[in-house]
DNA sequence: GGCGATGTTTCCCC
DNA sequence: AGGGGAAACATCGC
């Protein structure tokens, strides 16, 4: 489940946790965590070095060393990063144990193993719009503006929406190049709030719908960080814990249970090669448009 | 036991 | 440019 919302719970959570600590050492035993980078050579940078801060990017925890530089963490799918107060037995999927001078420790739990970690330049992720690039490095992709931060307005994402006016609007909010942390999730409940069908062109959206979409964005994003995130299967936060934003799921996962708006029935549907829920009462395709015809029910 | 689905992202093909 | 599909993995539910 980490999308913004459960990575910025995880961010804060650690900010409180871990910031000022100093690293003792670095252990894995996953090569492909720290790729294209050896383990050893990983552990051997982060050894000593100090937690200045903890934030978040799109969906990467940033822990800010010292010397101006960041270990980042893609979570993917089912990372989780977890705060151990002192020695406990170690998470059956844990990938990566990272141990403070004080006997503290940060363990880096992933059952499906694609969670990425590494250390970059802090400063190319501080307001700009570009994370750090390296070839053939998933972590060091473009990343798009932050939709909880002053940049992104009603007419950033309208010009956006321009942009890529011939792309279904819902897999574009998945783009993390355009808008940087929604998951699908928040897109779909997001497009649920403002009443718009995932396969709507982002073009063909006029103004009241882009600015409902904006508000849509932002009021669910703040809504899953304010319950601590959504737990689906593994996510947990830095405490071990489950969020509570699954309660409040809307449409996601709710095929055939009545629309909280309407009554209608929600209808679940792929879209992009991602499952889709929506409303079809609320949720119009207008005549003439694309028809879902390549989702499957 | 088999099949399909899972929150993420990249890559390759058309 | 954008869409589809597969792949990276492991688990879970039907």
């Amino acid at each position: 489940m980490p999308e913004l919302p459960e990575v910025e719970t995880i961010a804060r959570q650690l900010r409180g946790l871990i910031v000022g600590r100093t690293i003792a050492h670095f252990r894995s035993d996953w090569r492909r965590l720290t790729e294209p980078e050896p383990a050893d050579l990983f552990a051997a940078r982060l050894a000593g070095r100090a937690i200045r801060g903890v934030r978040r990017r799109g969906k990467l925890v940033v822990m800010d060393l010292d010397d101006g530089e960041a270990l980042i963490v893609s979570l993917r799918m089912t990372g989780q990063l977890l705060f151990r107060e002192k020695e406990v037995e170690a998470h059956p999927y844990r990938r990566a144990h990272i141990a403070f001078t004080d006997g503290t420790a940060l363990e880096f739990a992933d059952t499906r193993k694609f969670g990425r970690m590494a250390i970059v330049d802090a400063t190319a992720l501080d307001g700009a719009t570009h994370a750090p690039r390296r070839v053939g490095e998933p972590l060091h992709r473009f990343l798009g503006v932050e939709p909880l931060s002053r940049a992104f307005t009603v007419r950033w994402l309208r010009d956006f929406l321009a942009r890529r006016g011939r792309s279904a609007i819902k897999p574009l909010l998945l783009d993390q190049t355009g808008i940087a942390g929604v998951g699908n999730i928040y897109d779909i409940e997001a497009l649920w709030r403002a009443r718009i069908h995932p396969l709507r062109t982002a073009g063909s959206l006029a103004d009241d719908e882009v600015g409902r979409l904006h508000e849509a964005l932002r009021w669910v994003l703040r809504k899953g960080i304010r319950y601590g995130g959504a737990t689906r299967r593994d996510y947990r936060d830095a405490r071990g814990k489950e969020g509570r934003m699954q309660r409040e799921f809307n449409v996601y996962d709710r095929a055939g249970d009545p629309c909280p708006r309407c009554g209608a029935e929600i209808v679940r549907t792929v879209v992009g090669g991602r499952g889709t829920f929506h409303c079809p009462r609320c949720q119009r395709l207008p005549r003439g448009a694309a028809r879902p015809a390549r989702s499957r029910a």
